[in-house]
DNA sequence: TCAGAAAAAGACCGATCGGTCTATTATAAA
DNA sequence: TTTATAATAGACCGATCGGTCTTTTTCTGA
């Protein structure tokens, strides 16, 4: 890793939480400044423009989320225990931690009406948050655990989008409680489709 | 209304859609000025501020979803056609027309690490649009419609989120097949709790 | 240790931002 | 029709925007 790309990760990672926030309409180069301490230059000496912080920002937000989702999946042995872990998961680090709330909500909501690439990002992220979870029903189904009549889709545009409604209400209301109660339905509704372990 | 009270209802009016769709950092003045074909003079003659205009414009865009709203249940006759119908307002105006979507998903989500005034105006919409999903609910478990065991609360927060979550993978995806799913999952929850009529 | 390259600083640019102010025009009551 | 008033136009303001460019500093390999 080059100072350039150090220095480059270290813009991206400084930015995200402002960028998540703020919006990309509502941050300017001259916050990303504060917030990294450096001058304009040493700014677009690493990156084109504003669009392309903002892309590889959304890209660091979207990996960071992956790979803490993969190490906590990692700890546990069931896909039950996997899918359960996976709603604490959310109501956890998206509410918990200062951090702005779900990237694909914000930068999605932005982007849908006047960005064409970064809605197309959101868009990606979206399918493949998705897939994470059908994949994690389906990966029951098939050991046992869970019944057939599970549907991994359905299950998870049901958990998807509750989810990010909930992180709606729960940033916007200052509350965390109609989360909490999302989280409860959507255990509850593992819990319908699981199997009694004998 | 004098002069002056049409004109500002016509800014509002014009810059609706704009604010919705660009969001409130992302418009400046001068679109303002394009959309309704006036001089800054003229806006600043009736609004003191963009903040103003920002917040006038949710309003109307609240009142005007209300509006429509109480205008399409009147037409049904049972609690339960009435909360079926409401299913269907949310697929058709939000997503048939470009209006830019749910008001309570862009202006929430870009205010609420931002902008107090604004996320108290949304967290007060959010509290209404789902006491109007309780009510029906409510008002269905009196007349008889539906079991007593239907939950008003939970079932309107279930509906909000996912109609919310929906509307955000609809925008993004440009694909409305997602959001008619969980209008059919809705409407399958609402008839899970129908008593059957005799 | 030093020379060449990479990286960063910060002055600078034109455009645009939100907002003000005065001159002009439209309105409405007498 | 005149006159006071309300409303609008548009020139103007300083600040800030995103972005460039030259200079200075830092790094790195010989």
């Amino acid at each position: 890793m080059t100072k350039g790309e150090k220095t480059r990760q270290f813009i991206i990672e400084q930015s995200a939480i402002l960028l998540n926030k703020k919006g990309m309409a509502g941050t300017a180069i001259s916050d990303i400044m504060e917030v990294t301490k450096m001058a304009k230059g040493g700014i677009y000496g690493n990156f084109a423009n504003k669009e392309e912080i903002c892309r590889e920002v959304f890209d660091y937000l979207l990996s960071q989320m992956a790979t803490r989702i993969e190490a906590r999946l990692a700890q546990e042995n069931t896909w039950k225990e996997k899918l359960l872990a996976l709603v604490d998961f959310y109501y956890d680090l998206v509410l918990a931690n200062n951090n702005g709330g779900c990237p694909m909500l914000n930068f999605g909501t932005e982007a849908d009406d006047t960005d064409l690439t970064m809605k197309s990002k959101v868009a990606a992220g979206i399918k493949s948050t998705q897939a994470r979870i059908a994949k994690l029903v389906t990966n029951g189904i098939k050991a046992g655990e869970f019944s057939q009549n599970a549907h991994p889709a359905e299950f998870a545009l049901k958990m998807f989008t509750m989810m990010e409604g909930g992180i709606l209400v729960a940033k916007v209301t200052d509350n965390t409680s109609q989360m909490k109660t999302i989280c409860g339905i959507l255990k509850q509704e593992i819990e319908s489709f699981s199997i009694p372990r004998t």
